[in-house]
DNA sequence: TAAGAACCGTACCGTACGGTACGCAAATGA
DNA sequence: TCATTTGCGTACCGTACGGTACGGTTCTTA
């Protein structure tokens, strides 16, 4: 019974455990972390106490599996081996960016972020557990995503930089730049869902003025050197 | 360091008080916001809960008056408007992306922002309230000093930008990247503080490609070409 | 069908927190 | 000198949480 938690491989958690964790997803979403109790999940999951301490340990088991069971629930597109031309590159970045941005703005995400966070900075070793978690779980997927798309553009030679990583967080900051951690904050965050599809483009443009090579920064004028 | 700390004039509180917020303040770096309870606050500034309430209201009053105590102790320094040359706004540029990594690392920033975070999404409407003020406190000043040195290059021809609130978004992003998350997230501090320098002086280069005139970015190689 | 496991609902326990009340000592002021 | 204020230390109260124990019910399985 007891569920090991395999590094990289999705591991499903049993139908009755996943409607639980779904449930206690739901809960912390609504009211935080001070609404995610033990009596509260298991008065929302129809469960007892007794078996929410079986299957999860205790209450950092329970959110360690909730991180776990939303990291595996997401799943990442990895794009085809096709043959990349300027604009597909492009396209490609703004669909990245895009999905990025999405991402980091679901209630869930923005959820356990907070949770993660508020945990950071306790005495007891187990503190930032959560949040390596978080961070191995959700960002590796993404970057590396990013990473292979990169990495191609750079194959194609429509890109040029000399660390994967260090052109990873120039793009990531270009995107995101404080938006995270304002709705983290608490901001309100449909005004700014709708400005993601112009942010997302704004930002590729100008992380191919920085790293394209030749002109390829056309889709809209760029604010720096020439176009076409 | 640009940082001057002295008495807030905006809102001083009597000297007891400050030195009571002073160890709240400690106990909230060290143990995070478990650690900070009315009672502990109580013993460690050797006071009575009943005058924490009498002065603050409540446990609410105390967590707003801490960030307030504390942003009031942060100081920006005014750049005076001399005659900018290419060097000296890059230089300046730096200088700013250098404190602003030194400020967003700090201990007493990163325990305020989770604090804040861990309260953003409770149900009352309350709950963003620490989130804003910790915004509009801390950020600003920031802001502000990041608006004034654009608008000052802006003037002195050797940056172009069409709107100064994106031109600092994308500077912004370009300096933190995912940095202050993975910090807030209980990633190590000190192995990143080494290479906040570098850190600074690439952001900076980068921004400049992006929105300086000429080939003013010679830190490293442009990749785009010169025009105009 | 019967034994056994899994599980639900509830009650229970120890603890710790936010907030209040009270008694008493030190300052303050006329 | 005495009255008033201020504030410390402690005790106290109600509540809510994490975690455990137990009786009763459903499901599995041989």
């Amino acid at each position: 019974m007891d569920v090991i938690v395999e590094a990289g491989k999705t591991q499903a958690y049993p139908p009755r455990q996943s409607a639980v964790l779904e449930q206690a997803l739901r809960l912390l979403v609504e009211g935080g972390e001070k609404a995610l109790t033990t009596a509260g999940v298991a008065r929302a999951a129809n469960c007892s106490k007794e078996s929410l301490y079986k299957w999860f340990g205790d209450r950092d088991g329970l959110l360690s599996a909730m991180i776990g069971f939303q990291a595996g629930k997401v799943r990442t597109v990895d794009v085809a081996a096709e043959t990349l031309t300027i604009e597909s590159l492009r396209r490609h970045l703004i669909a990245f960016a895009r999905d990025l941005l999405d991402v980091l703005s679901g209630d869930v995400s923005l959820a356990l972020n907070r949770l993660a966070i508020g945990q950071a900075n306790r005495k007891e070793t187990k503190g930032s557990k959560l949040g390596r978690l978080l961070q191995e779980r959700g960002r590796r997927q993404v970057e590396r995503r990013a990473a292979a798309l990169l990495e191609a553009g750079r194959q194609a030679r429509l890109l040029r930089f000399k660390d994967a990583q260090e052109a990873y967080a120039t793009l990531y900051g270009l995107i995101v730049s404080d938006l995270h951690l304002r709705m983290l904050l608490g901001e309100t965050v449909e005004p700014m869902k709708r400005e993601f599809a112009g942010r997302a483009e704004r930002a590729i443009d100008a992380f191919l003025v920085l790293h394209g090579v030749e002109n390829v920064g056309q889709g809209r004028e760029t604010p720096a050197k020439g176009q076409e």
